[in-house]
DNA sequence: GTAATTTGTTAGATTATTCTAACAAAATTG
DNA sequence: CAATTTTGTTAGAATAATCTAACAAATTAC
């Protein structure tokens, strides 16, 4: 006898089921090692609570084996993305706050269980795609639309891109970004690349000549326009 | 040895502490049953957690005495109903929600830690003193400025008012208030009293002649202004 | 294909918040 | 003021989310 409620998930479940949507690879597996490390939990801690996911419909479990979502699951943690993306759109587009201000505060407005509260920053931004870094906001009924870019790393010496996403969105890497006055839809050139770090020379408007390390430019993902 | 912290309340912590504020009477004292009833929960419970609390300083309490806020315990409520406040005005005023709507949301969003989120929502209003309830916002150091008005029940034929604040903000009290075009601001002028059931038949624009029932006339905050 | 390493599980304990049952103190009431 | 009622306390248990210690399965590495 199979025990599936679909309860009201928890905060603590729902920033479970939100780190499994996102690390779920092709497959859509994830191993409870990545899933007690992107938490910060102990792996006991994580072998508990995904007894408990399963209990309550969000996601398969077999002992040794990775975990899925289930379906259910799916849309449950994209709702919660959804939640996520289009607070960060309103901070920066109704409030005024800067794109690395806005994360943590979102992390936390999330949670919030207020349908109206989320439908209606929706319609005050005219039903944004994209929130501030770029990311796909997932739509009512947890349906995310997969745009595929390339890394700015990936690009050859030469090619015109334009700056389109982020993979990562940490305050530190935002605040390196506005330092260099690196912000979405910028067209960068690509100058030069050393072979020996990787590190690529780029030229953008006010910038006739800036150096990205790899770690910077394998988080930007650009479009290749030239 | 007295332990006193101010770790932070947890979101549990920071209900007891609003319902203490709002049910301190002139001595500042609350009985452990008043706030189990506010709560929702049974006296142990109370009796726990007000140990809790007294344990990380918010409250002063003795074995089958009242318990008092500390001076510290009063502000820490005072700046969550703050956040409260601030949240309903902003759902109002900038959002475009009904003051029917949004106790609920803000009962969510007071419990976010992010001073700048609150501050902004403050600056974007330019500083309300008042919640659409006609509710005082505490300012940012925690201090709320009393205002004293009657009820239209204990006014007298012949006055007229304006109706400053209600005592009250369920749902289903601002649809009644609805229903009637019963809005804050509003000019009533008091044609009669019933003396068997206390209601009142009042007068004000676009409603020559509205009876209103004891209990509803208790829960309207008015200034006398003739 | 054993041995070593990594990954995952169980068992058992801890903290926060809640409960019910039983009892004790305080307040109320004739 | 003694009896009753109300209010408050203790004891003991439950659930959610976490931990450490110990062990077991799976994977990786010679």
């Amino acid at each position: 006898m199979t025990t599936k409620s679909f309860d009201m998930a928890s905060q603590t479940e729902e920033n479970y089921l939100k780190s499994l949507f996102n690390l779920a690879n092709e497959a859509g597996e994830v191993n409870i090692s990545e899933l007690a490390q992107q938490m910060q939990v102990s792996m006991p801690t994580v072998n508990s609570m995904v007894k408990n996911l399963q209990k309550s419909g969000w996601l398969i479990y077999e002992k040794y084996k990775p975990v899925t979502l289930t379906p259910e699951g799916q849309k449950e943690a994209a709702l919660i993305i959804r939640k996520h993306r289009l607070t960060e759109m309103f901070l920066v587009n109704k409030m005024g706050f800067g794109w690395e201000e806005v994360h943590e505060i979102a992390e936390q407005i999330e949670h919030i269980h207020a349908p109206k509260f989320f439908d209606r920053m929706d319609e005050m931004m005219g039903h944004p795609l994209l929130d501030p870094h770029g990311s796909p906001i997932p739509d009512k009924f947890g349906r995310i639309q997969e745009v595929n870019y390339t890394t700015l790393s990936k690009c050859k010496t030469g090619q015109i891109v334009n700056l389109a996403a982020l993979t990562n969105s940490s305050t530190e890497f935002l605040e390196f970004l506005n330092s260099r006055e690196l912000s979405l839809g910028k067209e960068l050139k690509i100058i030069s690349k050393e072979s020996y770090d990787q590190s690529m020379v780029v030229n953008y408007e006010g910038h006739p000549s800036e150096t990205l390390s790899e770690k910077v430019s394998d988080r930007l993902l650009v479009r290749v326009i030239g």
